[in-house]
DNA sequence: GCAAAAGTGTTCTATGTACACCCATGT
DNA sequence: ACATGGGTGTACATAGAACACTTTTGC
C-alpha cells in the first residue's frame, strides 16, 4: 500500500485495505546521475570509485536505490550530494537535470533485478566554492552508508581509450548514450549555457560548442548566429578582464529565457 | 538474487549467498505503452477500458507489471498484445517502439509505490489481418488476468476536448508528452514512415506529417525536400491504383536505410 | 611592432518558399 | 469538359559558409 496516496471515496479506502502488493515479485528501482562538464578544454565525467561488492574498485556513476516516498528526481539529488558532494539545488545557477532513459535488462546487476532511472545533469566547472561544490575527495566528511570512497571528473575521451568495458555494470554505455544526447541537445536548445557560470562570453560559449562536439568553429559565424537566435543569450552591457596572452575583452551575456533554438545549431556535417 | 545473473567468480558467489534484497522497500515496476497511429486523417491513441478497481470504468493506457526476469521492452510487447491484441513482433514491417520516459512520482497509483516505463509505439493503421493486429474487440477471446476489458483508438484532439484529466492515473500527461516527443521527432528521423505500410506514395507520407503536426504542407515542395534527403525513401518503380475521384498514379516508395533526416525537416513557425 | 582574441563587412552559395503550369486519371 | 491529386520548372528570399579586415588588449 502507498503511504503517499489519499484516498478520495470509501471505496477506495475497502479496496486497498484487502491489496497485498506482495503479490509481485520485488525489482529494485535505482537512480543514476551523469554529471558533465567541460574540463581542461574537454568532456568530463563524475565517476564515483565503488568500496562494496558489486564491481568493487571499478569506477561507476553516482546512485543508489530509491526511497519508497521519494520522488526520482529528489533520488538523483540525494544520491549525487551523498556520493560526491555535489549539489545541485540552490539558487540552481545554471545546473539541468533531466532523464535520460531507463536501463533495465535482467542479469545487468548481480545482486537482483535493478532497473536503473538514468538521469544527465549539465553543471559548469566551478573550482570554488558556490551552489555548486566540488566533488568530495577522499578524506573529507561523508555520511555512512554509501557504496562510494572517492569522486572524480574523467574526461570522457580517456574512457573509450581505457575501454568502455572498464566501467562498473553497463555504465560504460549509459555515459556514452548521455554524451550523445548531449551533443544533439547541444543543437536545439540553449544548454551549452548549462555548462558555463553566468556572465559569460561568446568565446566561452563556442568553446564548450567545440569540447562537446570535438569540432572547431568559425568564431565570427558563431557570434552572428548566437545574436541573431531570438532568446538565446541576453547582453549584460560589461565586458570581461582581458586574458593572459592579450586579445581584447569580451562582451558579457547571460542566459536568455528561450527553452528551444529557432533556428537550431546544426553540427557541421561530419 | 537475480536469478538471470551469471556469477563470474568464487567471490561474488559468496557475496550473492548471504545478500538479503529485501533489505529494501519494494517498489512496482510496470511499462505502459503509448500506441499512437493515424486514422481518419487525424491522430489517434490507443486505450483500454479499465474493468478492476484504480480508476473503474476510466480509459487508461494499455500495462502491467514487469516480471522480475523480463526486460522492458518484452513486458511492454506482451502487455500490449495481452491487453489489445496488438503484435508489434513478427516481420515487424514498420512498427516502431522505444522507450518515452519513465513516471515515478509518489502517489500516482493508490495500490502501492509504482514507477512507469513509459514506451512509444508509431503503427500504421492496418485494418486487415497481417502482422499487426486491429486491438481486441469486447467479447473475442483474451487471457485472463489482465485488467482491460475493451480496447479502442481516440482522436488526440477529442482528449484534449474532454480533458486530459479523464484518463485513468497520469495517463493524461504521458499521451500529452507522447505525441510532443512524435512531432519532434518527424522532424530530424524517418520515423514518419513508420505510420503507414509499404509501398506508400508521397502524398501518403505527406498527409502523415499534415495529420501530425496538424498543418497543410506545400504538396511540391515537400516531394522536393523528400526525395532530396538521402536514405529517406527509395523509389519502387510501380505506380498505385488511381483512387475514387480522379487523380493522376502515384509512383510507390519504400523506407530508406536513414535513421537521421540530413537535412531535418523542420515544421513551419507557429 | 607583434601576437592573440574579439568583432564587423561583404560575397557567394545553398536552402526554403511561392507561384505557374503540365500530367494522368475518374466522372 | 472539369475536378482531383501527382509532378515539374523557375524565380525570389533568406540563411549559412568563407574570406578579408578592423579593434583592443598583453608583451
Amino acid at each position: 500500500v502507498n503511504p503517499a496516496y489519499v484516498p478520495e471515496s470509501a471505496e477506495e479506502r475497502r479496496f486497498l485495505a484487502s491489496y497485498d502488493p506482495r503479490a509481485y515479485d520485488a525489482i529494485g528501482v535505482t537512480v543514476d546521475v551523469v554529471v558533465l562538464t567541460i574540463r581542461a578544454g574537454g568532456l568530463s565525467v563524475l565517476l564515483v570509485n565503488r568500496t562494496s561488492f558489486p564491481h568493487r574498485g571499478a569506477w561507476a556513476l553516482p546512485g543508489g536505490f530509491v526511497a519508497v516516498d521519494e520522488d526520482l528526481d529528489a533520488a538523483a539529488k540525494r544520491e549525487l550530494a551523498e556520493e560526491t558532494g555535489l549539489k545541485l539545488d540552490g539558487t540552481g545557477a545554471g545546473a539541468h537535470l533531466e532523464q535520460l532513459r531507463t536501463y533495465g535488462r535482467p542479469g545487468r546487476d548481480p545482486r537482483m533485478r535493478v532497473i536503473s532511472v538514468v538521469y544527465l545533469a549539465l553543471v559548469p566547472d566551478l573550482p570554488t566554492p558556490g551552489t555548486l561544490v566540488r566533488p568530495a575527495l577522499r578524506g573529507s566528511a561523508r555520511s555512512g552508508g554509501s557504496d562510494a570512497s572517492d569522486a572524480r571528473f574523467w574526461a570522457v575521451d580517456d574512457l573509450a581509450g581505457e575501454g568502455a568495458g572498464a566501467l562498473a555494470f553497463d555504465h560504460g554505455s549509459i555515459v556514452a548514450d548521455a554524451v550523445e544526447r548531449a551533443r544533439a541537445k547541444l543543437e536545439y536548445t540553449p544548454l551549452a549555457t548549462s555548462f558555463t557560470a553566468e556572465p559569460f562570453t561568446l568565446g566561452e560559449l563556442r568553446r564548450i560548442y567545440e569540447a562537446v562536439w570535438g569540432v572547431s568553429l568559425h568564431a565570427p559565424n558563431f557570434r552572428r548566429k548566437v545574436l541573431s537566435t531570438p532568446g538565446f543569450v541576453l547582453p549584460v552591457g560589461e565586458r570581461s578582464e582581458p586574458g593572459d596572452g592579450g586579445g581584447r575583452p569580451a562582451e558579457l551575456y547571460r542566459r536568455g529565457d528561450a527553452t528551444l533554438l529557432h533556428p537550431a545549431f546544426l553540427r557541421p556535417p561530419a
